[in-house]
DNA sequence: AGCACGCCGACT
DNA sequence: GTCGGCGTGCTC
């Protein structure tokens, strides 16, 4: 650009992301004004459409002026420095291209909505007093006159929840018409830094000799004199060093009025200032040293250093309690001392307390832990944080322990990914799009960065350790374990047999019982996994078979003891336990399947004395909560812990002596291709749990089916001999990661169309893919939210270009939306579905 | 995603 | 005849 030619300047076009479910970016024209603080990566505010502002962020500037007619200008900039940097844009380019998403959709994904501005319309009058002639007197107009005249300015929400029922944009839009009241759009930050207010001494009171004088000068003011005392005590005042201390400990400690510490500053003795504090926890920085590793784990690192000289992944498959984390530790540190940054990726319910404490001590507040539990402000924290140049002069983070979303965070100079529990589903992101895999895109991210990327597990996905024998990926494994851990005894029971001696319904073998009552003895814990699917309570009735179904989705409800009501778990709707049957009014409505709350009464009959503590969806809504009971646990507050997948996580709990899997065959029996794989992981991870120092902990596995194959790998410990057996049945089906998969589901609250629409995109899409198509079909459950749901599911073959086959995928999906009457169709595309 | 435009049915 | 329902298409 010509600066010294503004008067002939040439027009500068800014290519903007909205945070819509647009693909591609929208062409505004920056105005003269800030032709020189536009800079891609910013946030700038834009008209779109006729009355609605977003903030938008600049992804390109250029001169080409387009062929659109209408350009609209871009109205204000919001930053003086990029948000998003170069590495961020190559991230969003790659997750919006190979899982199908939208522009906009990564952007929100990406950036934390106390970043992005809401825009929100504002209602007031023009003037005070209108006269009645303008309007009609005891309508919904005249009481939304009469409430802005007391409230000067609504928000249009607001004005929907005044009684005027659906109508109020219409009053509203009325009023405007009238020229009675104005409508205003204006863009609210939602975040505001947290300040706090911080009392220090003047500076001239530097020396012992100006102390003494300025509490000589107080002698007549005991109170301020007080006060004084009590601030030398907090700040540890002493000459040169002068310490702020936060006001509200001041005015605790000291006891004595506002008006004092007012005097106090007014004299010039002390000052008053407000400091941004931020919400997030100051960690001590207590840099503790890390335990010296064994042999056999600096053998691991060593190993990994070396591949990573030729490979960008690296994939550490060790068994548990072989001491992974003292590893990535080590790793940690030796990527921080050549000056780079760590991100640390943990699935959302593994990154528990115990963990976060662990590197705390080691890392102190060089370590900063992002939460999707985390309140919005507490990630633009985190956010600004770890950018570079930092927006404010506090300490930098240089590892980031988080969440899948954590990869989205403004990195500048990452030298090592760690993806910890690689195989875990939860690193898929499934609603909203983008549906991206959160390990995928860390490899990307690494990428990107030039970084290298670890990942580790016990049990490694079949995509993981296919590319990591194919060499794809360097192989680390770790076969031994830390000190004397010793492997627990795996044990099957026989549920058949139980079931035939004793009455039909009891969830407990008597091997288990007998174990469970041998520890509770001891006084050792036990932990009992369910899974969650086959473990919920409905009601039958007994005369004619009618089960109260949802009225929205195509699921019977599930009974909650706690309510006394029958819930929806798909969507929420609940009612009251019915008295009698629906269908044919009889009262024998019976209680059947076996619910979360029953095992736990269950075990009331069986164990009075035991506490226990249930660890569910619905008991652990909240983080705290969660925390809650797992320290409990931890602290022995409770002798038994019933739980479903998320017991099995990267905990570790000393006093485990018994692991009970109440029922192995309804995962084994779920029809899905990985349920081998899920099943061998998850019976794996929950066996680790019981792996304990002194004593040898047992696990028992309850099934029909002793003999079944996965229950017999489990018991020799055998992961690569099911890796191999699975392996050659997805060579011959066709499955990964043998092949791609692209699952599409169509959703329509209308049955018919909805199969229509799928047969129509099936024709489209057949002659190109053939065989590979499978469906459309309906999933278990087929319908939510009063949509039906059918499912239509594409391999691509490895040696295809994706690419070319997406965008085909694409153009077909378009052409069936485009096609008119069906407006409620919904259609979404998952890549690599899980 | 919103939101305006526009085309059809039920009312003053 | 008009109001208002919702279906369709566009937003730089």
């Amino acid at each position: 650009m010509n600066q010294n030619n503004s008067g002939n300047s040439q027009t500068i076009y800014a290519e903007v992301i909205l945070p819509l479910p647009l693909s591609g970016t929208y062409t505004y024209s920056i105005p003269d004004t800030l032709t020189d603080k536009c800079k891609p990566g910013m946030r700038v505010i834009v008209q779109f459409g006729r009355k609605k502002i977003y903030s938008g962020i600049i992804r390109k500037i250029h001169y080409e002026s387009p062929e659109y007619p209408n350009i609209k200008e871009i109205q204000e900039i919001l930053d003086y420095r990029p948000l998003i940097n170069e590495y961020q844009f190559l991230l969003w380019d790659w997750i919006a291209s190979y899982y199908m998403a939208h522009y906009g959709e990564v952007y929100k994904a990406a950036v934390p909505s106390g970043l992005k501005l809401e825009s929100e319309t504002r209602v007031f009058l023009r003037k005070q007093d209108i006269p009645e002639t303008e309007y009609i007197p005891d309508t919904d107009e005249d009481l939304l006159i009469r409430v802005l005249q007391d409230k000067y300015a609504m928000a249009i929400n607001e004005i929907d929840k005044l009684s005027i029922g659906q109508k109020a944009l219409t009053v509203v839009k009325n009023l405007v018409d009238k020229g009675i009241i104005n409508i205003e759009e204006y863009l609210r930050e939602p975040y505001k830094p947290k300040t706090e207010k911080f009392v220090t001494f003047s500076e001239y009171i530097n020396s012992e000799n100006a102390m003494n004088q300025t509490l000589n000068k107080l002698k007549k003011a005991p109170r301020q004199q007080e006060l004084l005392y009590k601030m030398i005590e907090l700040s540890g005042w002493e000459e040169g060093n002068n310490h702020a201390v936060r006001k509200k400990d001041l005015m605790k400690a000291a006891d004595v009025s506002e008006s004092v510490l007012k005097s106090l500053v007014k004299k010039g003795i002390l000052y008053l200032k407000e400091k941004e504090t931020g919400r997030l926890e100051e960690s001590v920085p207590v840099e503790a040293e890390q335990k010296p590793l064994a042999d056999f784990q600096e053998k691991a690192y060593r190993q990994i250093l070396s591949r990573f000289t030729e490979k960008e992944t690296v994939l550490l498959h060790g068994i548990t309690s072989s001491g992974k984390t003292e590893i990535y530790i080590k790793l940690i540190n030796y990527y921080l001392n050549s000056g780079q940054q760590v991100l640390y990726l943990l699935p959302e319910i593994a990154l528990t307390t115990q963990i976060i404490l662990r590197l705390k001590d080691i890392f102190g507040d060089r370590i900063g832990v992002y939460h999707s539990k985390f309140s919005d402000a507490e990630r633009v924290e985190i956010w600004n944080k770890i950018s570079n140049p930092g927006t404010d002069g506090t300490t930098k983070y240089q590892i980031i322990l988080g969440v899948r979303s954590a990869i989205f965070l403004p990195f500048h100079n990452l030298g090592l990914i760690i993806v910890d529990e690689e195989h875990e589903n939860t690193y898929k992101q499934f609603n909203p799009a983008p549906r991206y895999h959160g390990r995928d895109a860390a490899l990307m991210l690494a990428r990107i960065h030039g970084a290298k990327a670890l990942l580790g597990t016990a049990t490694p996905a079949y995509e993981s350790y296919f590319n990591a024998r194919k060499g794809k990926y360097g192989l680390v494994e770790l076969n031994q374990r830390y000190g004397d851990v010793k492997l627990p005894e795996i044990i099957r029971a026989n549920l058949q047999n139980a079931r035939r001696t004793k009455h039909n319904k009891t969830l407990f073998t008597p091997l288990l019982l007998d174990n469970m009552t041998e520890a509770l003895k001891h006084n050792k814990q036990v932990i009992l996994f369910k899974n969650r699917r086959g473990f919920s309570q409905f009601l039958q009735c007994k005369n004619c078979g009618w089960v109260p179904k949802c009225k929205f989705c195509d699921v019977s409800l599930t009974y909650h003891k706690i309510t006394n009501q029958l819930t929806c778990h798909y969507c929420g709707y609940a009612i009251h336990v019915p008295s009698k049957c629906h269908k044919c009014d009889s009262p024998d409505i019976e209680m059947r399947g076996f619910g979360t709350e029953r095992i736990e009464d269950d075990l009331h009959i069986h164990f009075p004395e035991a506490r226990i503590s249930r660890m569910d969806l619905d008991s652990t809504r909240s983080k705290k909560a969660y925390e809650k009971i797992i320290t409990d646990f931890q602290s022995g507050a409770a002798d038994i812990l019933i739980g479903t997948q998320m017991v099995t996580k990267g905990l570790d709990f000393d006093n485990v002596q018994v692991v009970g899997i109440l029922n192995a065959d309804n995962m084994l029996n779920f029809p899905d291709f990985r349920a081998f794989e899920r099943s061998y992981q998850l019976m794996q991870q929950v066996s680790g749990r019981a792996g304990r120092r002194d004593e040898r902990g047992k696990v028992i596995i309850q099934t029909f089916d002793k003999n079944h194959p996965v229950i017999q790998k489990v018991l020799a410990g055998d992961y690569t001999g099911l890796y191999a057996e699975q392996m050659a049945e997805r060579k011959l089906f066709g499955y990964p990661p043998y092949m791609r998969l692209i699952k599409i589901t169509i959703k329509h609250p209308d049955k018919d169309t909805l199969n229509t629409a799928a047969e129509n995109l099936k024709k489209l899409l057949i002659p190109r893919f053939g065989t590979n198509l499978l469906g459309p079909q309906y999933p278990l459950v087929t319908r939510v939210q009063n949509y039906y749901i059918n499912d239509i599911l594409i391999k691509i073959a490895r040696n295809l270009a994706l690419s070319e086959e997406k965008s085909f995928i694409s153009q077909k999906i378009q052409e069936v939306t485009s096609q008119k009457g069906l407006k409620n169709l919904r259609i979404a595309i998952d890549v690599d579905p899980l």
